[in-house]
DNA sequence: GTGAAAGCGCTAACAC
DNA sequence: GTGTTAGCGCTTTCAC
């Protein structure tokens, strides 16, 4: 009953631990240790016929690897978390790493308690992130998503988002002046150069008067970006424009207008931000500005990352651009 | 530059590395062996100067027990996917497990290099699968989700469909006629008892003619539903009711729906399949057969299979029943 | 109360 | 070509 180890194959193929080791690593000939075929077939024959697997604990404590990929990703459901799990399993595939994902957990708690080679961490706003994230660095190999942070031992992952923000701003104050935001109810208040902002300052440079009523914001979840869009439709004298600050809001944006018998984009016109498949996939496919080839990089760095661990750290960006498509169009 | 490890916490606090474990391990009083404060609160201190994090793989390979719960599930995006992830993600707060999720990745190959304290797998229907699982669970707690497998040295997650799919279809065929079916392209050609076959049955026992041109199928995207129901709402005299064979592409429906400008359920009724969060969050709520507290059900029983795994195997099955919501009204 | 030591399954020098 | 052996970091029995 007991699980077969590699001493129960040595003994089965009449060999030493050592060589079954060497065996089972495919260093059979023309790397240093030279086993003969013979012995080689007698060890693989003896290790099906008692169904061994590998130990990947002990493995790991022997070689300090673990052959695994750990991403935090905070909310699941948003299609940037999809995309990005999408690109990394399409990248480790070849490299002989498994991505494990830890969805809507706790990075803070977690990490201390699992160990993998490389570990992507989507969010880390909170005060003392960047302290503890130092600390954790100093036994992981960590990658962080982060606007603001700096690499202290870890590698930072920014999007350049550049003046981008400001040309989707123009690009909807261009034909339209009744431009909503939606946005998350952090962002408000939350200090730095945020997407909140960048919808204010839009409006003041093409001189369209801030309206309150025009701002929206809901909490991490569809339910509640969707209500918000619906609510936003509805106001007396309803935008026509809607400025939604990620991707996920503003497919939810799409689906409350047309539920509501609007046409977008003929009755209002929706941009997000991110680039997602998703919203590149959808009908009408989304207007948003975002990386080019962000996750696809991503999960290359990833991998990279993973297999060596030693290089210095550095801030990976990618520059923003402004992708037109059907959900706002560009002025006729 | 080294992590420390339990060595130099036990130098630095001039114990024993075994005393070190005991103080981490919590057991200082009361328990077996007794270690008196002053040492424990030497060892505590000791051991947060020095930063130090216990070493999971060392952990594992000495207790057996990962802490970690694997989640493999085939289409992340799939509400029933994220359903299952957030229900996981509560219950196993308390039980001190990490659930990791394994996500369009292969489970056949992955499992071989990465334990678990328990491994649930959402789809096993490829041929060869029932072998396939019975060996792995030699060496893993498995824990599988499937319709038709018998559990062998692993447990079996079913729902207990009953007679409600024929229900669902009876919901229907009471106030339409105009009956269509969006299902996957498998699904047609499936054997044993599928929901598209429900579908079929539902038509006749209501004496209703099948009409090929009122069966879409997609692929296993949203994309591809979400096109399926726009090609099925336009054909000549269009269905009036859609019997989706899963929720998610039942919200795939709601929204090419309004897309066309058809109103839900005004114009067009729509049922989906899976009970998911999703569908009973959406505007409007989804009408939907499916497993009653399933989500929460089959996180409870991970958990527990995690923390004792030697208990006999065994099917679980959740009985489903007919919600009634939104966009399947009952008749008037 | 505390420590010495064995050993979990595996890998990699190094010896033969 | 193949075997011996020393650990990796940790838990736990048993002796002091």
């Amino acid at each position: 009953m007991m699980r077969p180890t590699i001493k129960t194959v040595a003994a089965e193929a009449g060999v030493s631990t050592a060589t079954v080791s060497y065996v089972l690593a495919g260093r059979t000939k023309g790397n240093g240790s030279g086993i003969s075929p013979a012995t080689a077939q007698r060890v693989h024959a003896a290790a099906s016929r008692l169904g061994y697997r590998p130990n990947q604990a002990a493995r790991t404590i022997r070689t300090g690897k673990s052959n695994l990929m750990m991403l935090s990703l905070t909310m699941l459901s948003d299609p940037w978390s999809l995309s990005v799990s999408k690109a990394v399993g399409a990248a480790v595939a070849p490299a002989g790493i498994t991505p494990m994902i830890l969805a809507d957990t706790d990075w803070r708690t977690a990490i201390k308690r699992q160990g993998a080679d490389v570990i992507f961490i989507d969010a880390a706003e909170r005060p003392g992130d960047a302290e503890l994230l130092a600390e954790l660095a100093l036994s992981n190999n960590l990658v962080v998503f982060s606007e603001t942070l700096e690499p202290q031992g870890f590698d930072v992952i920014r999007s350049l988002a550049g003046d981008s923000m400001d040309h989707a701003m123009d690009h909807l104050t261009a034909s339209h002046t009744k431009v909503a935001a939606l946005t998350t109810s952090g962002s408000l208040t939350a200090s730095g150069p945020t997407r909140y902002r960048a919808y204010v300052a839009g409006l003041e440079r093409a001189g369209i008067e801030f309206r309150q009523d025009y701002v929206a914001t809901f909490e991490k979840d569809e339910v509640s970006a969707y209500q918000a869009a619906v609510a936003l439709l509805q106001v007396p004298d309803p935008p026509t424009a809607i400025f939604a600050t990620s991707d996920f809001a503003a497919i939810a944006a799409v689906h409350a207008a047309e539920r509501l018998r609007l046409a977008v984009p003929d009755d209002v016109v929706v941009m997000g931000i991110g680039n997602t498949m998703a919203g590149e996939v959808m009908t009408p496919s989304l207007t948003t500005i975002g990386p080019t080839d962000f996750y696809a990089g991503l999960a290359d760095f990833l991998v990279e990352r993973a297999q060596d661990p030693t290089k210095p750290h550095q801030v990976l960006e990618f520059p923003w651009r402004l992708f037109v498509r059907d959900s706002a169009p560009g002025a006729p």
